[in-house]
DNA sequence: TTATTTGTCTACTTCATCTATAGAGATTCT
DNA sequence: AGAATCTCTATAGATGAAGTAGACAAATAA
C-alpha cells in the first residue's frame, strides 16, 4: 500500500502536467481541485521542491509549476521520495537495501528470490511510466505541440 | 513493503512445510531457527491457526503442523492474511475494495489504472507460488514421494 | 496425583508513522 | 499599506508495528 500522501504526490504532480501552459498554480487550487488537505498539500509540495521536482514563486500571483519536463518523472520516482522503497522488502531494494536482520543466510533465502521478482514487476511498471504518459496530459501536449506549428 | 509479521509467517509455514514428515514442531524450534521473537511467533501461529493453516496440539510432546497442503498454500494468501491487501491502492484490490475518498471519478482515474496493473502484476507472481514451490521443500516432498514407492 | 512441558489468552508497552491542523512569518504585487 | 501567497515551526490524535510479561489450560510421564 502506498500512503495518501504518496497519492497526494501523484495528484498534484499530475494536475501541474496538465496546467502546465497556464504558469503558476495556486496550492488552494490544486487541493480543491485533488480534494487534498490544503495544508497537507502544502508540506507535501515543499517536499516536492526539495527534490526539485517543482518550482515556487511567493506572494501576489505566486504558486506552483514543474520544474521537469513531465515526460521525465516517473511514477516511481515519485512514490520514492515519498514512502520510499518501492520493493516488498528491503533485502531487495536497490536505492533502499538493508540486509534483513532476522534473515539466516540471504543468498539462499527463498523468499528473498520471490520477492525481487514482485520487485522487478513493481519497478518494471513504475519506473517506465512517466507523467507524460497519462492520457489527458499527453493530449493537451500534443495540443500544444500543435500550436506551435 | 510488507510486514516483519507477514515475512515470519512465511519463514515459519515454510519450515514447517520442510518438516512435513517429523510430526509436530515446537515454536521454539521454529523460532530459534528462523531467528524469530518467540513470544511474537506465538502470536502469528495462532492468526494461521484461526486461518486454519496451521495445526496445533498442547501439552508435552506438542507443536504445530500444516493443515493443508504446502502446494495449496500460496504466498499471495499469507501475506494477505497478515497484512491485507496486495494492491498498492485500496480502489483497485479485489479482496478489500475500497474507494478512495479524494478520488473525483475512478472511471476515469488514472492513477487507478496504472496501480491496477502493479497490483495484477504483484498478484500473478504470488497467488501462483505456493510453498511447495520453494527448492527446498520440493526436494524434500520428492524424496518423501520416492520414499513411497 | 503431581510435576513438567507445551500451547493459549489477556494485557500491556514502546515506538514510529500517518494524516493532518494551527498560526505566525516572509515575500511579492498592486 | 494591504492583500495574496508560499514558508516554517510546532503540535496532536489515531493507528499500527513489533515485541514483552505473566497467568492459565491441557497433555503427558513419573
Amino acid at each position: 500500500m502506498i500512503s495518501k500522501k504518496a497519492k497526494y504526490a501523484l495528484k498534484a504532480l499530475l494536475y501541474l502536467a496538465k496546467q502546465q501552459d497556464r504558469g503558476l498554480v495556486l496550492i488552494s487550487e490544486i487541493a480543491a481541485a485533488e480534494r487534498i488537505p490544503r495544508k497537507f498539500l502544502e508540506a507535501i509540495l515543499v517536499d516536492l521542491k526539495v527534490q526539485q521536482i517543482v518550482q515556487s514563486t511567493r506572494g501576489k500571483n505566486g504558486g506552483y509549476t514543474l520544474v521537469k519536463d513531465p515526460a521525465q518523472i516517473s511514477v516511481g520516482n515519485v512514490i520514492r521520495m515519498v514512502d520510499g522503497p518501492l520493493a516488498p522488502v528491503h533485502c531487495v531494494s536497490h536505492l533502499y537495501y538493508r540486509k534483513c536482520e532476522e534473515c539466516v543466510d540471504e543468498a539462499t533465502c527463498e523468499i528473498r528470490l520471490l520477492m525481487k521478482r514482485v520487485r522487478d514487476a513493481t519497478c518494471d511498471i513504475l519506473d517506465t511510466t512517466f507523467l507524460a504518459d497519462f492520457s489527458k496530459v499527453t493530449a493537451l501536449v500534443v495540443e500544444e505541440e500543435a500550436n506551435q506549428i
